[in-house]
DNA sequence: TCTGGGGTCCTAGGACCC
DNA sequence: TCTGGGGTCCTAGGACCC
């Protein structure tokens, strides 16, 4: 059996193009709410030839239109790019296979048959020919060995990655480059004098689960030798939580404000997930600083609650919890789900 | 010329009960 | 005149991903 990924290539800035083909061929990024003069707004996604240019994610905004003046940029639309996976979705389903969407522009398959680089390409055709959007497919005996293949074909192609050549393209890589672990983990692992792949791969799995926990620890060992999940979940999953954040273009520092925003946004959101029929169990709130000191303190509900001002009135009681000194940069609030 | 927004999973530790 | 050990719920926080 073969896990396939498919990974959309630039996903949200080639939606932007496809409704804009105008711009095709110009630099885009898409990011903000439509002005790239407003203050701490990031890049979301950049073309390739913006990207050539050294236009990157989470660049700030400001400064991506100081680098590239001739930038183009984009607001972000995020229903349209719910729409567009919704859509690369419908052309996958096209092929008789267990399919599971990992976020909007990402998908693991897996299938039976023995030529899947063939199969890799006549998904790439469909979901072009239906989507009008590129994709790269990554091939592999499990999910990581496949998500690792992807990177290896960006933009636009195919590759494999088995047990035979994972030690020759992996061994000698930063252990940070595996799917699933970041800066902090790496960190840790250097601690212990784990700096590669191969190392993390021949690592003590009982010293592993002592130091990162008995299901973290082990997991990272085997994944150093490429071992992963095969298991492809098709059956779309409830949502656990819902979550809506805001930064300010300029901080808040009057209690009362911040008050009545927090109160808005926990209303909002949860008069939005009552609406899609479901039921609230704990409120959380995130304040972000000035500082960019960021918190977030979550309660539980009394009782299960399908009335948004039992979540807004718990929102404020939560916000209590907050000493709130410092002027504030960014509200959130999220909701657990029943 | 700082640092978005939306998610998931895991762990540690305290409280409480038997 | 001593104070085990397991289970469960909850909070708080860490880490990672796209």
């Amino acid at each position: 059996m073969w896990i396939l990924h498919v990974d959309m290539d630039a996903f949200v800035a080639s939606v932007e193009l496809r409704r804009h083909p105008e711009l095709v061929g110009q630099p885009i990024a898409v990011g903000g709410r439509g002005d790239p003069q407003q203050a701490r707004m990031v890049v979301m996604s950049a073309s390739y030839e913006a990207r050539a240019l050294g236009i990157h994610a989470g660049l700030p905004l400001r400064r991506a239109v100081r680098k590239v003046p001739e930038l183009v940029v984009v607001p972000v639309d995020q229903a349209e790019y719910l729409a567009a996976s919704a859509e690369i979705l419908q052309a996958l389903r096209e092929f008789p296979m267990p399919i599971e969407p990992w976020g909007l522009e990402e998908f693991f398959l897996s299938t039976d048959r023995a030529d899947p680089e063939d199969l890799a390409l006549e998904l790439q055709a469909s979901v072009l020919a239906d989507t009008r959007l590129v994709c790269t497919v990554g091939i592999g005996e499990n999910k990581l060995q496949a998500k690792m293949a992807t990177r290896h074909a960006k933009p636009a192609r195919i590759f494999k990655i088995t047990r035979e050549n994972w030690p020759l393209l992996m061994d000698h890589r930063p252990a940070g480059d595996l799917w699933g672990i970041g800066e902090r983990t790496a960190e840790k692992l250097a601690e212990l004098g784990i700096g590669t792949i191969a190392e993390l791969g021949a690592a003590d799995e009982a010293m592993m689960a002592k130091r990162f926990g008995p299901t973290i620890g082990p997991r990272l060992a085997r994944m150093g030798r490429g071992e992963g999940d095969t298991e492809i979940v098709t059956e779309p999953q409830q949502a656990k939580s819902r979550s809506h954040a805001v930064t300010y273009p300029e901080d808040l520092t009057e209690r009362a404000e911040i008050a009545a925003r927090v109160e808005g946004l926990a209303r909002d959101l949860a008069t939005s997930v009552i609406a899609d029929g479901r039921q609230v169990v704990r409120v959380a709130v995130t304040v972000r600083n000035a500082g960019f000191f960021t918190k977030t303190l979550p309660l539980k509900l009394p009782e299960v609650s399908t009335d948004p001002e039992l979540v807004a009135s718990h929102a404020l009681l939560v916000l209590e919890k907050f000493p709130l000194d410092r002027p504030v940069r960014l509200l959130g609030v999220r909701v657990d789900l029943a």
